[in-house]
DNA sequence: GTTTTCTACGGAAACGATTCCGCAAGATGC
DNA sequence: GCATCTTGCGGAATCGTTTCCGTAGAAAAC
């Protein structure tokens, strides 16, 4: 039904080969053909069957993004990066979501074994224990790039942000915010980002010379009820924490709804600062304190360093980690009884 | 170099043809040869080429979702519903953003022709003004599904919400909390669920006796500084809205700021209800009345439709329209004085 | 003037799965 | 005992491109 190239030869009495050739801009060519060609391509328009050309070339122009969840500002703006990037170099991106799942991110993976895609953009699944399905695309020569979830023990190229520092630079604004017991809200222990921001969370605690208390850190799933019932028995202690720094913003939202609950007010008896993309955590009451990671760069250096294997046939051969910076965005929700009273008087005027 | 379907009949002894017909169960072969080639097809790992399968069946598989953006929750959520029945199916789902751009939504509309995919899942771009090319892609034959921002003069199965009604009742609601003068922020004069939106506005206006004031109603485009600028002069003026009932979530946030920047305190001087899919509207400050859409079930709707479309090919022959209802969700920027005082009574017990 | 070298193109074989035909046996019908 | 049907499978064409060869004719080399 389509027009093809077969078409295209009859319409020009010239062979397939050369239809195709002359619209590839093959030096085998001359101009006076392919000018013809690609005439009659656009009048006839032409468009180049891709699965064809897939088959033929044994590239397909299309990679995966597998990530956890798409409702989450962060990897929705990661994906934005990721596609102005791909559209740039015409590809197509296939999206594979795990919703924390490690089945389904085991299934997307295998599947993708097929030569779908010329290669996978990802970010584990906070249920990810082990790393075999990884193992085995990596092991079909399939170009893999994490991003921010990343799989240390893979080895490979990662786009990271530098998640000790901000762990400890969310600790220790806690700390100089009045904060001696603080709470580490934790998305799962088997993500490395994870660790990262704990251990710079141990470190600030450490370099101020407070104690580092187990029951203070708690991991979370991806049930919003269950959450708020750790948290909430958490609050409801006799000694309860009076700084929270959490590692996901929906955990940092859970506590606005349990303090809201057990009648808690932020920041007077409780400061909270969290990993968030959220664009609106000044308009929260009150407004949230984060630590913003830069998701979209993220998401285009890891389409980036994708089209450097892809391009040039680097068969991973420099396994780079490009580390991004984040910033700590002070807001209500950690501001000291001292800063509260300067904004106060601001506001009297 | 990845086995195919050859090395397996090979390594069988059975030719290709009998291969693949035991690979799809088909009736003419044995029981006893249909469990050993599955059983090889398990030892060597084969995964049929997708592509090679896609030329031959002239099917792919593959569905396009175009949107106009993906950081903004009534899409992610979208694009949640479609994903969960793509997979439901065994499909693939490409996903392509148009940042509310007419040329890039003509440009992918243009390539989706070339057989890539089986169907196009949309909603429209707010420049988008006319329909040339998604006409050229149904007479390509391509199922075309709407969500949303539909495109009626096309005719065709369509995915909206009650949008008339939920106009309707918005307005009402504010003039019930005692505005006089609502100002709809409107995001596309293109859009026909910007039409419906005001509709229900004008309406309701005329079904309380008020003016419909032009100068109240205002379009916005993509640019976040220049809504801001259009709010600002609109809230300047000598008698400004006292009510605001924006159609997108990100109109009401820009109505936020200006609202903090200028003084204007929500809701004791001005109203405030948006069109917005933000879980955490009620932690804003103060908490956002909202109408809310299933932004979910629209997803999920529009991708049952296209599988209707492509599972018993039928060829669009009942475009249907479904309508599904939104929410309107009373909260703390629409709170009439009155109830103020009775939420402030309840909190001094 | 003969050989070599380009230039510009055509023929045909891939790529891997699907499917239209065709055809041996063995089963069945009479 | 012969014709007919069924079962189970193989051969080869096909989808539309890409690309490896090959080659006619003109230009260049000697």
């Amino acid at each position: 039904m389509a027009v093809n190239i077969k078409r295209l030869a009859e319409e020009l009495n010239l062979s397939i080969s050369t239809v195709s050739r002359a619209l590839k801009d093959s030096f085998e060519i001359s101009e006076a053909t392919k000018v013809k060609v690609k005439e009659m391509a656009i009048k006839l328009d032409y468009q180049p069957n891709p699965h064809a050309s897939s088959l033929r070339r044994n590239s397909s122009k299309m990679i995966a993004v597998v990530i956890p969840e798409v409702a989450n500002n962060f990897f929705a703006l990661a994906i934005n990066g990721i596609e102005y990037v791909a559209q740039e170099k015409g590809y197509h991106v296939l999206i594979y979501i795990t919703h924390e799942n490690k089945t389904k991110e085991v299934e997307f993976i295998n599947h993708l074994q097929d030569g779908r895609v010329d290669g996978v953009l990802m970010s584990l699944s906070a249920e990810t224990d082990n790393f075999d399905h990884l193992v085995r695309l990596k092991e079909r020569g399939i170009p893999l790039v994490f991003f921010d979830r990343v799989c240390e023990s893979i080895g490979g190229t990662v786009i990271v942000t530098d998640d000790f520092e901000s762990g400890f630079a969310a600790t220790e604004h806690l700390i100089k915010a009045g904060c001696t017991r603080i709470a580490y809200l934790d998305l799962s222990r088997h993500l490395s980002i994870s660790s990262r921001r704990m251990e710079g969370y141990r470190k600030a605690l450490e370099k101020h010379n407070l104690p580092a208390d187990d029951d203070l850190i708690a991991e979370f799933t991806n049930d919003v009820a269950a959450n708020e019932e750790i948290l909430e028995n958490m609050l409801r202690r006799p000694v309860r924490p009076d700084g929270i720094f959490a590692s996901a913003e929906k955990l940092a939202v859970a506590g606005y709804y349990v303090c809201d609950r057990l009648n808690i007010s932020i920041p007077e008896q409780i400061k909270i600062v969290s990993f968030s993309n959220l664009e609106i955590s000044s308009l929260l009451h009150p407004s949230l304190t984060t630590i913003t990671q830069p998701a979209y760069e993220i998401g285009k250096q890891a389409a980036l360093q994708m089209f450097r294997f892809l391009e040039k046939r680097d068969r991973m051969k420099t396994p780079e980690t490009i580390v991004l910076k984040s910033t700590l965005i002070p807001r209500g929700s950690t501001r000291s009884a001292l800063e509260a009273a300067a904004v106060r008087k601001r506001f009297r005027k």
